[in-house]
DNA sequence: CTTGATTCCATTGACATCCATGAATTCCCG
DNA sequence: CGGGAATTCATGGATGTCAATGGAATCAAG
């Protein structure tokens, strides 16, 4: 579970803290470390355990997971942007340099939870995309409850 | 199950006792704490149990919860918004201070149960909460009763 | 030998853990 | 039934530990 947010420091080995909170959550994971994926889109990367990583590749291999050709070729792209880092000692990872790029990161980041990911981001980068949401929210009657199960819908087109 | 209205003193370091009566309820998480989470439009902090937010997480990964992509940004800003508050060994929490902040919080704060959550706030904002629902309430004609199911409506405007 | 990466060690400041107190409640046994 | 003992809770404070961070040492190549 990934919540919050958390700035820390890049040093000038491109080496980043990861939050103890987000080190206990991933405890039980096989692997010591986590994956990180350049978002499209957005200057930010997204971040989860390796176990998730696993479960995406099983979905990858179920057939009905995704409709055409074509949505799976781009969906494995994922894949190859995908970078598995591991933790040293303390609890520290490297950015890799084509991620730093991809989000802006220069000397600072912040962690911002989002349930069973987190995301990575220029501290400012993320300022902007905060403020790009608070309008977009602004324009609703009504605020996005959290929601436990999916809202009833009209019956639609049949599938 | 969290009920009634219970009012704590926040010490200088911020920690404040959470009710053994609903310490007890959340005995079964696997968490050994709270999440709170500020309330948008309120100046209160919704509380519950580790279990549900993990329950938020999964329907989060269902893409049946939330139809379209704002909605599901809007959300994931409420696990950046949410802390995970764990108890200390004499059932206290810290207020983290952006929490304290959203919720005008300094020495004193009352806890109001509202059923699966309850809410955290400053007693006078509360007490002014009340006041307010109570001047709603003398609009209606009849009082609003408890409910074990969702009420039938006729079919809607089409949104 | 030089460069780049990885592991190891050192510092410091926050915070979790531990302990103490008093009030209120429950328990138990005469 | 009653009164004393034993818990449980809320609350305050002290201190020990660990997380975040920077730098040195070690290792692996080119």
């Amino acid at each position: 579970m990934f919540t919050a947010e958390f700035e820390f420091k890049v040093d000038r080995k491109g080496r980043i803290s990861v939050p103890a909170d987000y080190r206990s959550t991933l405890a039980h994971d096989s692997y010591s470390g986590i994956v990180l994926i350049p978002v499209e889109g957005e200057r930010a990367l997204e971040g989860f355990g390796n176990e998730r990583l696993e479960s995406l590749a099983k979905a990858l291999d179920d057939p009905d997971t995704y409709d055409d050709e074509d949505e799976l070729e781009l969906v494995k792209q994922h894949f190859a942007k995908a970078r598995r880092v591991p933790f040293d000692g303390d609890g520290r990872i490297v950015l890799p340099v084509e991620t730093r790029k991809h989000a802006g990161i220069t000397d600072t980041a912040i962690y911002v939870g989002g349930g069973n990911t987190f995301r990575l981001w220029h501290p400012e980068a993320y300022e902007a995309h905060k403020e790009r949401l608070e309008a977009k929210a602004r324009t609703r009657t009504k605020p996005v409850p959290l929601r436990l199960k999916p809202r009833k819908r009209k019956p639609e087109a049949e599938p």
